[in-house]
DNA sequence: ATCCTCCCCTAC
DNA sequence: TAAGGTAGGGGAGGAT
């Protein structure tokens, strides 16, 4: 739905983004200017006359609120981004609408901002007394005093006041707010929390956010669809009702010649596809119960449209989106995703007047609920695209329901759609997805369309190449670079300029192939079935302004836990944790032309691998923070952030005793299986009643059950946590616990959290300075010879930091090092490793670097746990206990478990491979090599006494792992094992 | 060669 | 004011 709108974003839309070819200019541009512009950031302390003074600006304001933290920050004054009746001292605005007005305390001072320019003009604290622009309002409600004395200089627009009619709705809600005055008090914070939650700072910007994002709601939805077909597949009930509205349907059939004249060539497997598209579906859903309405231009945007545009009025200019217009709108030029502001001058244009409805989120999703049950009464071979948007395979139904006319059951079907839903929709078909998919775009609005056989190539050669899937205008971009003379649009024209070889060259080798075979309608994919999400992640790119690291740590916070409750919903837990940043470019204004937007960019993403397969808020939380101090960005440019987990394993598989191989996990053998039963959920969902329950999986998660062998094991004495407050673990779901304890147990290896010796402070500091701090200070650790060597890569740097490379990317962090192991060095290290002088470092040196690294590594974890934060000093005194896995230490416990790990599995799981694995060096870390060996000696024996062939192989990934890590311990040396 | 990380692109 | 999220594919380029 919103695709397109994206690809023509040039011109509209992210308007400060600008065209692709122009980003790609200004990014060489840019850089020139960046260290002069880092510089810029700073707030130089003028004066102190605002001392003890701290201000909330609400509203518009001139100079508007960033220049007045600015000047407050300038002159020793405070800026509270939130208003806090503790904490400020004045409310600055200059046009207050009147329900604010009403909920602030009798106490309150509402002063004009002039107050402020004022001040500092004159070098001194004036009195607020001419600049209050409201004054006693305990007194009167209706009637609020204004006081507008020293208008002159600011620009106060007095229609924005809201003043009320005394029978207003406003008035009447009043009355019975403050019928009792003591409850001034509880309104007061209620409302706090309603009159500003305008970003990321404010703790209930996230839940706000989510609501109403129209892209939030896309994507979940669209996941959400899958999982309710995929799971629907699962129900014989529901191929029973199937069988019923087919046969229905058969005795409802009306026949004609161009059914009986159909056939489809079973010998040739010939396939029948159907993409199908519910018709601008946000209008549509919006205007269902006024059809009417339906011939006149209508968008859904988030702003009401009522300041309608002028010519020259541009302060008016709206800058929200249009999710979705219909076709009368799409008459004048307007799309989706364009501003406002725009779609409204286009119609202005066209002396007509553009419908702004708002979001109706709970009417799509009960139309999109209906739109699905209607096709998927027929045939469940469906694959979602998203909620309003699908493609189904044919070919069974209409061997089933033969002779019949494919275009006939559409037909029926629309009809049946349009029924449910008052909704219109279209539908394309074609021998396979790509074309009917294409001919669904012809076949809009409210219609449908059939490429037959022997029309393929005709229908293919005059489609658009930006229509085809896939291909945007970046790609579309690539391959005219190569034909400057004349203009890159059809299928027909990549068919005729470029050879397979010269696609695969320009675009890649798939991306190459794939495009070589889309311009001539060749598409072999079959429907996706079985679906497997690869990662579960959140990103919010709106809103984002934070002053301090703290605050920043706070919304992670909230990150973490939404992310958490996403894991849990897919049932899902993750290896691999990204953190993706997106920071103001240095060209970009403070404040871009979009509210609260992200403006232009430049994007930086890290990831982890986790020690084990998590879904922990707690982990996230931590390890995020870990990642996000590897960056290097000044926290007020931040205006993006994102988590992503990856490899990903679900928790209802291969967690109970038994999975389909007749494997046993690692888990099932230890000895502390305490976990309750988790209730199971009802599965009983009538297709004829969606709900967004049964929309999400809910499988019931078996009790895992303790072996005979399991419990003769039992000890009560090594379950020690150690780590956290036993009675908070106590408090935990069981398999939190667990998950926890392990984690804690073996926490991820991430060397440079030990040597980032900037720590916590760096990131509110600026490029410049981070570098020259951090690398003074690992210099001076370093051995005399390589001090010289990174000196001498320092100065390097900062000239090509002056005169960048062309085409060098990444301007956030300080390096861009691909390899991890490399990557996790020092910053002194990553210098190094990226100065033009990296051709001398011989192997010599970068072993010795390697060498001092891992001896002071060594060193700070074992001896000197002072300086992290908690859970870092916890994870460092862990490392002084005797490694253990799942509570066992001795030799004799572990081997135990393991034979028992051996005996009862076909094939190791991989969680488990990884617990041993980390446990194992774990132990070479304590330097018990002894106990390693002997360990892995004992493994070798069991796997090839009870001749279980299905380990070899993943078992001696898990020993060249171990022998990887001993290597680097003990100067490349290897153990013996056989 | 093949894998991995860090992007970018595309889609809804 | 405004709510620019997310999943997946794939390429570049370095490490192994």
């Amino acid at each position: 739905m919103a695709g397109r709108a994206a690809g023509q974003r040039g011109d509209n839309g992210w308007g400060e983004w600008g065209g692709y070819m122009a980003a790609k200019k200004r990014k060489l541009e840019e850089q020139f200017d960046k260290d002069c512009m880092n510089n810029v950031q700073q707030h130089e302390r003028k004066s102190n006359i605002f001392h003890g003074i701290s201000i909330f600006v609400d509203g518009h304001t001139e100079p508007p609120a960033d220049e007045l933290k600015k000047l407050m920050m300038e002159h020793g004054g405070a800026y509270h981004a939130y208003y806090s009746k503790d904490k400020v001292t004045y409310f600055i605005s200059n046009n207050l609408p009147y329900a604010k007005i009403r909920k602030l305390k009798p106490n309150d001072k509402v002063v004009n901002s002039q107050w402020i320019i004022d001040c500092i003009k004159q070098n001194k604290l004036l009195s607020t007394h001419d600049y209050e622009m409201y004054k006693d309002k305990t007194k009167s409600r209706g009637q609020t005093e204004l006081n507008f004395k020293r208008m002159e200089p600011m620009k106060l627009i007095t229609s924005d006041f809201n003043v009320p009619n005394s029978d207003d709705e406003e008035n009447n809600s009043l009355e019975k707010t403050s019928s009792s005055s003591s409850e001034t008090e509880e309104i007061q914070d209620e409302d706090d929390d309603h009159l500003s939650v305008l970003d990321a700072k404010h703790p209930k910007f996230l839940e706000t956010f989510l609501k109403r994002s129209r892209l939030h709601y896309l994507s979940s939805t669209a996941v959400a669809k899958k999982v309710y077909v995929q799971d629907l597949r699962q129900k014989t009930e529901h191929r029973l009702l199937i069988d019923k509205r087919r046969e229905e349907l058969k005795n409802k059939l009306q026949r004609t010649e161009r059914d009986y004249l159909f056939k489809l060539n079973d010998e040739k497997k010939d396939k029948i596809y159907m993409h199908i598209d519910m018709d601008c579906f946000f209008v549509s859903v919006a205007t269902r119960n006024q059809p009417e309405l339906r011939d006149q231009p209508i968008a859904i945007t988030h702003s009401k449209g009522n300041k309608s545009t002028t010519s020259n009025e541009h302060q008016f200019f709206s800058r929200s989106e249009i999710s979705s217009c219909n076709y009368a709108a799409r008459q004048y030029g307007i799309r989706n995703g364009m501003y406002l502001g725009k779609a409204q001058e286009l119609c202005r244009n066209h002396q007509a007047k553009l419908l702004c409805l708002p979001y109706d989120y709970e009417g799509f999703h009960i139309i999109s609920d209906l739109f699905y049950n209607t096709v998927l009464n027929y045939t469940l071979d469906v694959e979602a695209v998203s909620c309003d948007e699908m493609y189904v395979d044919l070919t069974e139904l209409i061997i089933y329901l033969k002779p019949l006319h494919p275009l006939t059951f559409v037909s029926l079907l629309r009809e049946e759609i349009q029924l449910n839903t008052k909704c219109p929709c279209s539908a394309g078909l074609a021998s396979n997805m790509l074309l009917a998919r294409l001919a669904t775009r012809q076949a809009k609005p409210n219609g449908q369309y059939y490429v037959e056989k022997g029309y393929e190539q005709e229908f293919i050669s005059k489609q658009k190449i930006l229509d085809l899937p896939g291909i945007g205008l970046s790609l579309l971009d690539k391959l005219q670079q190569n034909y400057s003379h004349h203009t890159i649009e059809t299928c027909k024209q990549v068919q005729n300029l470029f050879s397979l070889e010269q696609l695969k060259t320009i675009l890649g080798k798939k991306q190459g192939q794939t495009i070589y075979d889309m311009s001539r309608g060749i598409d072999m994919r079959t429907l996706s079935k079985d679906y497997l999400p690869k990662s579960i992640s959140i990103d919010v790119n709106y809103g984002i302004r934070f002053q301090t690291f703290d605050e920043l740590t706070l919304f992670i916070k909230q990150l973490s836990l939404e992310l958490h409750k996403r894991l849990k919903q897919a049932e899902q837990k993750g290896k691999q944790l990204t953190v993706k940043i997106r920071v103001r470019s240095s060209d970009a204004p403070i404040e871009p032309e979009k509210f609260m937007g992200c403006g232009k960019t430049d994007d930086s993403s890290r990831l982890i691998n986790l020690h084990s397969y998590i879904d922990d808020p707690t982990i996230i939380e931590l390890e995020t923070i870990k990642l996000l101090k590897q960056f290097h960005f000044i926290v007020a440019d931040l205006r993006g952030i994102g988590l992503s987990i990856t490899q990903l394993q679900s928790t209802t598989k291969n967690i109970h005793g038994k999975d389909t191989n007749g494997t046993r996990t690692l888990f099932e053998c230890n000895q502390f299986r305490v976990s309750k039963p988790v209730i199971s959920t009802d599965n009983n969902q009538n297709i004829d009643q969606p709900s967004e329950s049964s929309v999400t999986r809910k499988r019931p998660i078996q009790q895992e059950q303790t072996t005979a062998i399991a419990r003769k094991l039992t000890r009560h004495d090594c379950y020690t946590p150690g780590q956290i407050d036993p009675e908070v673990m106590n408090e935990l779901p069981t398999q939190i616990r667990q998950e926890l304890e392990e984690y804690l147990k073996n926490p991820p290896s991430l060397p440079e959290s030990n040597l980032d010796l900037d720590r916590n402070e760096i990131v509110e500091k600026s490029f410049t300075q981070v570098i020259d701090h951090i690398d003074e200070s690992v210099l001076n650790e370093l051995p005399p010879e390589m001090r010289h060597e990174i000196a001498m890569a320092k100065k390097l740097r900062t000239i090509e930091s002056k005169y960048p490379p062309i085409g060098g990317k990444r301007l956030v962090p300080i390096t861009n090092p691909s390899n991890p192991t490399i990557k996790d060095k020092s910053n002194a290290f990553n210098v190094l490793m990226n100065s033009p002088q990296k051709q001398t470092i011989t192997k010599k040196t970068l072993n010795s670097i390697k060498k001092w690294r891992t001896e002071t590594i060594l060193h700070e974890e074992r001896n000197d746990p002072i300086v992290r934060n908690e859970q870092y000093v916890n994870q460092s005194e862990k490392l002084k206990q005797q490694p253990n896995i799942a509570g066992c230490t001795s030799l004799n416990d572990v081997k135990l478990m393991l034979r028992e790990w051996i005996e009862t599995s076909d094939e190791p799981n991989q969680i488990d491979l990884d617990l041993f694995q980390n446990y194992l060096i774990d132990l070479l870390n304590f330097y018990n090599a002894e106990m390693v060996h002997q360990l892995l000696i004992y493994s070798l024996l069991q796997i090839k006494t009870l001749t279980k062939i299905n380990w070899n192989e993943k078992f001696q990934i898990l020993i060249n792992t171990v022998q990887k890590h001993f290597g680097q311990m003990y100067g490349g040396a290897t153990m013996d094992l056989s």
